[in-house]
DNA sequence: CCTGCCATGTAACGAGTTACATGATTTC
DNA sequence: GAAATCATGTAACTCGTTACATGGCAGG
């Protein structure tokens, strides 16, 4: 995942494994945090791939190690960018995937936000079926935390089906 | 934290492995998906460390594992669950404690989930402040699904702050 | 008798964190 | 000249997944 997400960066422009790091923290900290244990591994793993070439520059005496995509990592990146996000995986790091998604054709990323919309109210259903069980099932009282979880997430995944609708219509989102 | 669900669940009733992982599918499923190949792992790890007590049982002819939580299991749990709850670690997972909460005490557990809200409140504002900081710097047009991801997650942490204002009321969430 | 679920486990791997080590450069 | 930040990296570790292996029991 974080391979991706670094080869989107460099994808942009040429950068350090510092500045990436830095834009992380500034864009996507809400789903995704990096270290820079794991961010220095991944851009020598993507060089070796190929997919990122380094080259030293000094800005002023001092050199930093700039990273550059290649045609084949732009291929990668863009396959990547063009699968279906998941949403089974619990935790909503694929969300991350719309980070770039001004990247997209405006068709493609229409017929892939309706996707994932969909994913989404089918899961939806998974829930409300988990509730019925829970309410025929159990003492409500005793219960009332463990069902509480269960909606939230019911609560999360309504308010992200809403933000798909609008994102697709691509409204104003300052304004809501 | 998987080792801290185990525990959890044992601490409700005996249970064997199979168990727990159903009992993990149809409750906190939402935030947390556990694997044959992680659970059975932890179960040994804890009896080690004498959190849980093995035992076998023979339902029919079948033998099986069953789980005991042990007195000291039981405090580990305890100290667990009443440690608050982070929300810095970007993914939702701490969330899971809640739906232990019906364990605690009403003044602890209200406690605990006033300052997860509060929690909430000072991360939405860091989310406001990047707002900020994007609108100024960058043009709109070429970036609104970046800044769509930054707006899903103030909205996430807005329906997260609701919920918790609900849920320490104590609020009927089927009828929201 | 065979399909599907119950039940337990292991080995290889993957993804990322924490802590450490190092040193340069800027700012006060 | 001290402190903060820039900048790069490694080693040990944690936590978990995937895929495999094994076998029992139940219902059509």
């Amino acid at each position: 995942m974080l391979e991706y997400i670094v080869l989107g960066m460099v994808n942009y422009e040429d950068m350090t494994g510092y500045d990436i790091k830095k834009y992380i923290e500034s864009g996507i900290s809400v789903f995704y945090k990096a270290s820079f244990g794991s961010l220095y591994p991944i851009l020598k793993k993507l060089a070796n791939k190929g997919l990122v070439a380094m080259y030293e520059s000094n800005h002023g005496d001092r050199k930093k190690n700039y990273y550059h995509i290649t045609d084949e990592g732009r291929k990668a990146f863009e396959i990547w960018l063009e699968t279906p996000i998941m949403i089974d995986d619990g935790n909503g790091t694929q969300l991350v995937k719309i980070y770039f998604y001004d990247l997209l054709q405006e068709d493609k990323r229409r017929e892939l936000l309706i996707r994932y919309r969909e994913n989404n109210v089918t899961y939806l259903k998974g829930l409300y079926e988990l509730e019925e069980q829970y309410v025929n099932t159990r003492n409500k009282d005793c219960y009332y935390y463990k069902l509480s979880v269960l909606y939230y997430g019911i609560r999360i995944i309504k308010e992200t089906i809403k933000w798909c609708d609008d994102i697709i219509e691509r409204k104003d989102l300052s304004e809501i």
